[in-house]
DNA sequence: CAGTGGTCTAGACCACTTG
DNA sequence: AAGTGGTCTAGACCACTGA
């Protein structure tokens, strides 16, 4: 199940589920990536073991060595194999790479694990944006913005409440969907709505009186958050939300190397006693949107 | 701000903490990426505003259009640009991304946000390694570990209590430490023990006797989690920890593309009530360093 | 010292976005 | 239709690892 060969199959009649992070592959790095992501987590090496020289991979793959060096960059990237001078790569382990599709859509997800995933949306209005909306969702004065709360369901039972606020443009098709619809992410990608980029801050809250009445909780409970602000392959802002889990739900993992770091560690949300918003003008991302 | 020119200086007398990802770039691709990044973060291109040609910028810093691109290529991991065909990269933020080191070393994290890190080993102690452990660190069936227990405090307050197991090699190295080493990071690289890459995987727990006694908080409390394994540049395993944070203290913040995918959601740790610990085989990262 | 990955070049063609 | 980034090639030299 290693081979490429030179010529390459162009078959394209293979199944559903295939590539591990996107469609079908399209390019010829993304096929030896595909192909080497596939033997790596076979086993085919085994954990600690050596990937072929790239020399060697680029012969077997008819391509040149900088196209096996892109594969390899994609390999690296999700945590994969190591790389460095003078040795073989090194199979760090067989941990199968989430798709940006699973992790952007609770849907996906759910369906990935076997779960049946829901939601329903509890409202959604329209608001001129405050100070905070308009920076984050990099607005003008005047903008106006959708704001949603929306509770997830995992086999029936709530296990996310979910907050989000949309320019005017995405909200307004989101406020047009039907409140049970159970993935906004696809009937919007449906709709020409892409996200190409998100920038997540995940840490602990305490359920308020909302949370603890959706999510059938105390307040005061704890909730795993996640707050991620997401922008279309343009680089504008397509949504700005606040998703909050019930502990023992889920977890986050992340792989980080000295190579590419996209991980990093922040002083909590400097919401200290006194001050809480807009004075100190260029912070990333604090304040929870509206509810 | 933006000249590199042609020739580039060749004086390195420059001051301390200049780069933002690693030390002082030594390659044409980690300058260019270097100056860029400082740009972008001075606000000299804006937020949504688009970067100059990739052809443009290899004249003007003359170099070949492929390093330009390696160098935009690091920041687009570090997630400051976009990219898409067709037009000019979108400067998506301008969020100083963390270096590797700020990431692992909470010694240098608490530092580059002007606290007072501290932290005391409250026991090492050598064992021989479990089922486990064994599988997480890669070792021999005959294998023995070093298991630690430390507190880390920030300007003296007790914030977060670590776990971490080491591999033979590296316990030694650490159980030979004053107990209130302030950086054992600093300290192992120091003797030849660098991290290449890291697996993250964040969630929540309920404090135990031992975090509520060492933290100063109660049985039952949230704490935010973060389990780590850690391996060096040839993919040996270095670590593996379960880091506990008071809430409040800290966030994580990620950046996740289409392009690369480091970030995952997974289902909570199968720590099903009845059952707790070692029964699942083959889990990625399960049950928690011995105490 | 041989093997291997990291860096860099120069050029080609293609797919896509925008006016 | 022009501009721009994505993919791919072929070759060169260097830095490092490990026997």
């Amino acid at each position: 199940m290693v081979n490429g060969a030179t010529a390459g199959d162009t078959a394209e009649g293979g199944a559903g589920a295939g590539g591990a992070t996107a469609g079908r592959p399209r390019t010829m790095y993304q096929r030896v990536a595909a192909d080497l992501r596939q033997a790596i987590t076979d086993g085919a090496y085994g954990s600690g073991g050596r990937l072929p020289a790239e020399g060697d991979l680029a012969r077997r793959y008819g391509v040149s060595r900088g196209t096996v060096r892109q594969a390899l960059a994609v390999l690296r990237a999700e945590g994969l194999v190591t790389s460095r001078r003078g040795t073989r790569r090194v199979v760090l382990g067989s941990e199968g790479t989430q798709s940006f599709g699973e992790l952007l859509s609770f849907t996906r997800w759910a369906r990935s694990i076997d779960e049946e995933p829901g939601g329903r949306v509890v409202s959604i209005e329209r608001h001129p944006a405050d100070a905070t909306e308009r920076e984050q969702l990099r607005l003008d004065p005047w903008a106006t913005v959708y704001r949603m709360l929306r509770v997830r369901t995992l086999s029936g039972r709530p296990v996310m409440i979910e907050r989000t606020v949309y320019p005017e443009s995405v909200g307004a098709l989101v406020a047009a969907l039907d409140p049970d619809t159970v993935s906004h992410t696809v009937r919007l990608e449906e709709q020409g709505v892409m996200i190409a980029d998100a920038h997540h801050t995940i840490d602990l809250v305490r359920a308020d009186a909302d949370d603890a009445r959706l999510l059938g909780c105390r307040p005061g409970d704890p909730l795993l958050r996640e707050r991620r602000r997401s922008t279309d392959p343009a680089g504008a802002p397509i949504e700005w939300s606040d998703d909050r889990y019930v502990p023992g739900t889920m977890a986050f993992t992340v792989h980080s190397s000295a190579a590419t770091g996209s991980l990093a560690r922040r002083r909590a949300t400097p919401e200290e006693p006194g001050q809480d918003a807009d004075a100190s003008p260029g912070q990333g991302q604090d304040p929870p949107p509206a509810r």
